[in-house]
RNA sequence: UCCACAGUAGCUCAAUGGCAGAGCAAUCGGCUGUUAACCGAUGGGUUCCUGGUUCGAGUCCAGGCUGUGGAGCCA
């Protein structure tokens, strides 16, 4: 009896196996049942025939509900018809094991809201368009953190419970260090200010912490950040830095999860424009943009959304209509010092700029998304 | 914090102010190629809460709660 996992399942073809999982779907079709077979790895088509089993064992075979765990043994057939990830092979079975039968699984195939979904978030995970996320998301954190080992950057884990605020822009969730008060962190930046003189080129990465009640899809109160703090960076070394890094997640993710990005239903041939060098305009270039593109704006509503003036920050709309005049992301470097309130070196290059700069790409509508935990947490 | 929309069966949603409904899920029956199978049957309700208008409220009004989308703040 070989155990295998369903992703190699197309190595196996004529042997006999045994795959251990659960049960995502089932067609009942008499003497017949397709039964969607999950084992984390991928989804197999089992075919249970009852002249093939023995009659318990085609019995509970028909009474399997979704998620009901299972120790099934059959042999691998090459089938066009067999749906699955990676699809193409089925296993006919000729035993059936009931580990545990499902009671009243709440999510079924079928479509449901968020709010009941994240009530059921434990759950949730099963299905294959958050197994398709969270494959994702481990990749690129691999990736992340490859490029910058790989690069010369050095991992220094920054604390979580710290006192006092990094950066004293956002709220900050207070708690009780022993009858001292304490907050959970917002940001390693300080920290990892004195590690860089200390090692050059270092990053942290870890969960931090935002007390806010907002409402975007851009704002968490809990999500994890990548934050590399480097010594003698220019604002150019900066934004060659950050174009080859975010190529090198995406290409990577590219590479990898051809699958699940199909499970996701993404336009993937704006991913692999996502390649160094970025495009850059300067804040100046931007506002100009901006005004000519409300100028030739039609609709009053979102001409009053671009409306912008030179010195002013920008707001969601105009993240959104920079981005969407780019096929790849974009950089805008050189704000004016005054637009920014957090701490910024100022660039010599340009006297008026805090030497600040944001990179915004399509799609994500604005800067690059943060990488979220499996349960993230809700106001 | 502001604006808009929504809340009805386990889920997704219907229902001119006039008998509370469908599909899926569950249970039972049928079928050897299903792709969210299909066909037949059965069970399933504090219509978010409180109050008001009305002969009569899921539906109209007031307040509240919860959620979704957008804005602001911000990363």
């Amino acid at each position: 009896m070989t155990v295998i996992q369903i992703k190699d399942i197309a190595q196996y073809e004529g042997q006999e196996v045994t795959l251990r999982g659960w049960v995502y779907n089932r067609t009942d079709k008499g003497r017949l049942q397709f039964i969607q077979f999950r084992d984390g790895t991928g989804i197999a088509q089992c075919v249970a025939f009852k002249k093939e089993m023995s009659p318990e064992a085609f019995e509970i075979a028909g009474k399997l509900t979704q998620e009901s765990s299972v120790i099934v043994t059959g042999t691998v057939r090459k089938d066009e018809r067999a749906p699955g990830i990676p699809g193409g092979y089925e296993v006919g079975l000729s035993k059936l094991e009931l580990v545990q039968m499902a009671d009243e699984y709440p999510i079924t195939p079928k479509d449901h809201g968020v709010e009941f979904l994240m009530d059921n978030r434990h759950l949730w995970v099963r299905s294959t368009r958050q197994w398709a996320i969270l494959r994702i998301r481990a990749t690129i954190i691999n990736a992340m953190r490859n490029w910058l080992d790989d690069n010369g950057y050095m991992l220094v884990d920054t604390p979580i419970l710290t006192p006092s605020a990094g950066e004293d822009t956002t709220t900050l969730f207070k708690i009780d260090y022993f009858g001292e008060p304490a907050f959970l962190a917002q940001t390693g930046q300080l920290y990892n200010e004195a590690n860089m003189a200390a090692f050059g080129k270092v990053y942290c990465f870890g969960p931090t912490f935002r007390a806010e009640k907002s409402k975007t899809r851009r704002h968490l109160m809990e999500f994890w950040m990548l934050e590399p703090e480097m010594a003698f960076f220019s604002l150019e070394d900066l934004m060659d830095m950050e174009e080859q890094f975010i190529s090198h997640v995406v290409q990577t993710v590219l590479a990898k999860h051809r699958a699940e990005l199909d499970i996701l239903e993404r336009d993937t041939s704006k991913l692999e424009k996502v390649v160094a060098p970025f495009a850059r305009i300067s804040y100046d270039e931007a506002v100009e943009r901006l005004q000519k593109l409300a100028a030739e704006t039609e609709d009053p509503e979102q001409k009053e959304l671009l409306q912008m003036e030179w010195g002013g920050d920008f707001g969601s709309p105009h993240e959104t209509a920079i981005a969407e005049m780019f096929d790849q992301p974009v950089f805008v470097y050189n704000y004016p010092r005054r637009s920014r309130r957090f701490t910024c070196n100022r660039w010599k290059a340009a006297p008026k700029s805090a030497g600040a700069w944001t990179c915004w790409r399509r799609r994500a509508t604005g800067r690059l998304p943060a990488a979220v935990s499996a349960f993230p947490t809700r106001r």
